[in-house]
DNA sequence: ATCAATACGGTACATTTGTACCATATTAGG
DNA sequence: CCTAATATGGTACAAATGTACCGTATTGAT
């Protein structure tokens, strides 16, 4: 579910439509736009290690010039990029939110989004790449972060702070066992862990 | 609990006591050992990305050329490297399990024994850059599933097979929370989370 | 239409890094 | 004690990469 894959825009000149500039030249704004989205498509393929200017620019159908001049150091492109990561984990994470509200907070539906999201290579590379930058750096802990805590505001109120942090945890879990595995867990086995968190009444988990 | 570390040499001359070469020189063997065990305390260090053969010569205290001649290349040493940080593992997984069949697979103290693994930086570290490693190199992932699915055998024969993958997706989820937090999980939070777990009957679990 | 301002593309340079090499030191055997 | 074999350490080189620069093309204003 949800189209993803970060941006999905052509190899030439990207900006196409009714922006106020037209041909896609001399557009230092779309441009810079269009060098971060690049970097945040390649670094879920090829790792952050990887990530060059010169593989940058080529994705982006930039010169090299272009991925110097915008960005003060690679880091602040790496950085740049990451956010953006960042943003399509929250946007998946308001999806999930929008599900539960819908289908209601059962292990099946939470299993359900969960597996639809182990399923997908790339937003699962997003969300290990993420804590790797954060490893890295400790300045982008909080990016980090972002996907987990997240997800335990988002549970808390229908499960309590136990149970919320335990989905969010095994989900954790499951996602980078993803990473390193051809297939995801199975999901019977996944709805069966959920379902016994949220089941759950813990002592000083609010009713409700 | 536990000693970890590694290894903790010295940075002269390594091998000391009554191998048959007594100075250290001429010892190829050790020699290759030592500039192993150097790469595996360097890589929870800086990190895979930073690995160098020049920081890997220095810290073993041996010169540059050694550390290419000993491997064909520096992927080989990083393998080598990410061996031993397995190892590392094990080590702690086999202390787990000598703990837990002590005092009992108890929620206290299984929560208990993690506690002090996510107290330990560099045991955390060790486990996320396997992860690393195996994202980036898909020959790695059986290193990096090793501590996850070890953790699954030891739990499965007392807590059945789905309780046991949930403790384990459960633990993985705190180390990763805890390589990107100052601080692990409240203690009292993970005990709630892996006593449910632990004291669910599963339907297909075996009683005992 | 012309021109100043600015974005752009390609090149160049310094640094880092993986790797190969060679002269020297050290060891073991005769 | 002498010598051949081998380990060692420092150097050298090629490739990759971050970054700076410069001439050119494009744009908007006059």
């Amino acid at each position: 579910m949800t189209a993803n894959g970060i941006v999905h825009r052509t190899n030439e000149e990207g900006t196409s439509g009714a922006s106020p500039v037209p041909t896609g030249r001399h557009d230092p704004e779309g441009r810079r736009r269009q060098i971060v989205l690049a970097a945040a498509e390649l670094i879920p393929e090829v790792g952050l290690a990887k990530l060059t200017h010169r593989l940058v620019a080529q994705r982006a159908g930039v010169s090299l010039g272009a991925t110097t001049r915008y960005f003060a150091s690679l880091d602040e492109l790496r950085s740049e990029a990451l956010r953006v990561m960042a943003e399509v984990l929250e946007a998946e994470l308001a999806a999930t939110r929008a599900l539960l509200e819908d289908e209601g907070f059962t292990p099946r539906s939470l299993t359900k989004d969960l597996m639809a999201f182990l399923h997908d290579r790339e937003l699962v590379r997003i969300g290990i790449e993420l804590v790797f930058a954060a490893n890295a750096d400790p300045v982008l802990r909080p990016l980090a972060n972002l996907w987990t805590e997240g997800l335990v505001e988002l549970l808390a109120p229908a499960l309590g702070p136990v149970a919320a942090r335990g989905a969010a945890l095994v989900m954790d879990g499951a996602a980078m066992h993803a990473s390193i595995n051809d297939e995801p867990l199975d999901e019977a086995l996944i709805e069966q862990i959920l379902g016994t968190l949220m089941r759950s009444g813990f002592p000083d988990d609010p009713p409700e």
